[in-house]
DNA sequence: TATTGTTATACTCTATAACTATA
DNA sequence: TATAGTTATAGAGTATAACAATA
């Protein structure tokens, strides 16, 4: 029995959900490939596979990164052969950054890893619950993104 | 009436479902409270909130960090007057840390905010869908402790 | 003059290695 | 000797400030 007074029930579940999420993404993030890129280089690939080739300024605004780090970071990845600078066409201050194959298998690979952790545990769920998950995975994406 | 063929692949939901907690992690990870401290010492606050006292190797296996990090870590929270020191009972080596009302009421404050963003993105949703995201809380948190 | 990108420099976080005190 | 904790030092990542090239 449950007393809406006492306690907002919204804010309970969102409270385990929160949790939940957190400690879930703490296990998938542990799940890497590849020790020799940071977090924020492996999310640079991630952006640039997504959006196409971009400047290094929009990417420094989309990974919430100031340029001057931008910088550095793509001449990280840039001497690891995972992304290519070309000039733009019409804007000679601008450059734009893609990412090379390399880059691509390597984005692949980690991504791989990591659903098949996922996919492994989802295994052992019952049917009910995978669709649970399911419907729960759009519900979140949406809020996520809003 | 549900078609257990439509559901997506095991691999397919995985991949999805990852994309979406780490996504959803990400907003909810840039709902802090207070920027002066780090991912690892708000972690450690919340670490000793929920076991209580705890020696610093203890926190430092916990939270997955060296024991010279955790010594850096704790310097800055004592600093800031949201741990303390006592030493140990019996074993003169030791010193059992523990979060002070300050760090408590900082925590709480920083949980508050998290959970009343999510909250309100919840209140948005239809009754049905805050049940299946009940639901999925408990699997998900399931996946993340196995 | 404003914008894009880079270089110079400093700060934070974490690591390994070496040291101190206690068991 | 072994263990708990700290100090010394180094490396990675990111920041701000200053600079060069182009619009």
């Amino acid at each position: 029995m449950t007393y809406a007074n006492e306690v907002p029930a919204d804010t309970v579940l969102a409270s385990e959900l929160r949790t939940t999420v957190m400690r879930l993404a703490r296990r998938l993030r542990n799940q890497r490939t590849d020790d020799s890129l940071s977090l924020s280089q492996i999310a640079t690939l991630g952006t640039l596979s997504r959006h196409g080739a971009l400047t290094p300024s929009e990417l420094a605004a989309h990974e919430r990164v100031q340029p001057p780090s931008m910088t550095r970071l793509l001449a990280k990845l840039e001497e690891a052969g995972l992304v290519s600078r070309t000039d733009h066409p019409t804007d000679g201050r601008q450059v734009l950054v893609a990412v090379s194959d390399k880059g691509l298998a390597m984005i692949k690979a980690d991504r791989r890893r990591r659903d098949a952790w996922l996919a492994q545990r989802m295994r052992d769920l019952p049917t009910e619950d995978v669709a649970v998950l399911h419907r729960a995975s759009e519900i979140l994406g949406r809020i996520a993104e809003g």
